[in-house]
RNA sequence: GGAGGGGUGCCCGAGUGGCCAAAGGGAGCAGACUGUAAAUCUGCCGGCUGAUGCCUUCCGAGGUUCGAAUCCUCGCCCCUCCA
């Protein structure tokens, strides 16, 4: 996995090393001639602010980023900050809420440390968009403007689609790309990357920079990562993530539960494989020369690997086949306390009660659901009767379903 | 400015006076099974209630009615077409 230092790459071989995964590459003769010109390019990369919490969907640009930092070029983090102080009414998300400047500034601080899991922070250029669009004034934003039209706007995937859908587009939306594209122009550019779903921007970005005298960016894209799913791209509001600071024993186990078929993409993705790699693994599979739990469980062992260490990975999986293979219980297992004054006289506490209190039922409806389903167990007995009292001294294993398992502690 | 359509549970979406705690799908959860927290199958899926009912829900506020998600009034929000 060594790889060489730009000085020894060829153009031809950074642009191979650059470009073998990724879907989108406007264009690549643009690209070699600028690796050729032998300077640090300026790779740009929106961030947004309002999501400080990075998962696994976020690690796969910024492992591109990662590449081209090896390989000695200037990556710039553009902060969304002008952007996010106005707030974003896009029709699925609800309206994003307004974020104050310290709000962005935490959560740029928070950003900036994920982001050195995966590559060398100091060595990249952050930068507020606020700082060129604030100035920019009106007269600038019409400006702007003036070198785009609303038909060329509305080609725009997600535009056409909510304009059939009858869903709401706010005049502000039809600004973003806009704005967006002013950032390459602010920035000087020469490469933005970024998933698929910016394809539009990031090419509309090309003509506005042409407007201002500029010589166009490239433009990368990879597809989005799937999330635990494996139907809708990873994302938080949907609740199908991994986040990239995740114990290694729950980032281990998300990732051995994504369906078989998304593999192939985490492989790729979240491994810097290229595409054929992808393809013979998909196909190694589905010849039955790998067994599919084996190629899950050393895909996932290797992206924990990358945000732990390849130990704490090996911990993981072997936790997780001790638990769930075999059935056992964890080796670990987390300390719920119950209050003396839930306990009757003779030290009892009703199953329905000690459920939620343990914080494993939002409702005592759900908890009876939970007994009546035979998901309950106290010590490894089966509790079916959902008006028992049970006795508890401390030291009882709770167990309800296969992942809420406490050890109970009376205090 | 004119005309019309619409706001239902986490999401999508039926329901147009009682049979509605509200069809169906998705998500989620549980059980079985397995190769895993995959897939598949089955069940659950507002709250309270140590099981019998009770309580609070269908954008908001009023109203009609024995009875309203369903009808009326006034708000708020969204969409389409014409201008």
């Amino acid at each position: 996995m060594r790889r060489k230092r730009s000085s020894v790459m060829t153009p031809q071989e950074q642009l191979a090393l650059l470009s073998g995964d990724a879907i989108v590459v406007e264009t690549e003769d643009q690209l070699l001639e600028k690796l050729k010109s032998g300077r640090p390019l300026r790779i740009k990369y929106g961030a947004d602010p309002s999501a400080p919490d990075l998962h696994l969907g976020h690690s796969v640009p910024i492992r591109k980023l990662r590449r081209f930092q090896d390989l000695g070029h200037q990556i710039i983090f553009i902060i969304g900050d002008f952007t996010a102080r106005i707030g974003d009414p896009s029709g699925r998300t609800k309206t994003r809420p307004m974020l104050s400047p310290e709000q962005i500034e935490q959560n740029a601080k928070t950003y900036a440390e994920q982001v050195d899991l995966i590559l060398d922070i100091d060595k990249c250029e952050i930068v507020y968009n606020s700082a060129w669009l604030a100035p920019l004034g009106s007269a600038g934003l019409f400006e702007l403007a003036s070198h785009y039209t609303v038909a060329r706007m509305l080609e725009r995937d997600d535009f056409s689609k909510r304009l059939e859908k009858e869903t709401p587009i706010s005049l502000v939306e039809l600004l973003y790309p806009l704005i967006q594209a002013y950032d390459s122009v602010a920035i000087k550019a020469d490469v933005e990357i970024g998933g698929t779903d910016q394809t539009f921007n990031f090419l509309m970005a090309r003509d506005i920079m042409r407007a201002y005298d500029l010589p166009p960016q490239v433009v990368m894209t990879w597809d989005l990562l799937v999330g635990t799913d494996g139907r809708e791209k990873m994302s938080k509001s949907v609740g199908n993530y991994i986040g990239i600071a995740e114990p290694a024993q729950e980032m281990y186990g998300k990732l051995m539960s994504i369906p078989d078929d998304a593999m192939g993409q985490y492989y790729r993705l979240l491994l810097d494989k290229t595409t054929e790699e992808e393809a013979e693994l998909m196909a190694d599979i589905a010849a039955g020369k790998l067994h599919p739990k084996g190629a899950k469980s050393a895909l996932a062992k290797e992206v924990v690997a990358c945000y732990h260490d390849p130990q704490a990975a090996e911990a993981a999986a072997a936790e997780f086949e001790r638990v769930f293979a075999e059935g056992k219980l964890p080796s670990d297992i987390p300390e719920v306390a119950v209050p003396p004054d839930k306990l009757d006289a003779e030290g009892r506490i009703w199953i329905i009660d000690l459920i939620t209190t343990a914080g494993f039922a939002s409702s005592n409806g759900a908890a009876r659901r939970f007994v009546r389903q035979g998901a309950v167990r106290l010590n490894d007995e089966p509790i079916t009767d959902e008006t028992l009292a049970v006795q508890v001294r401390g030291g009882e294993v709770l167990k309800v379903g296969k992942r809420r398992i406490a050890k109970l502690v009376v205090s």
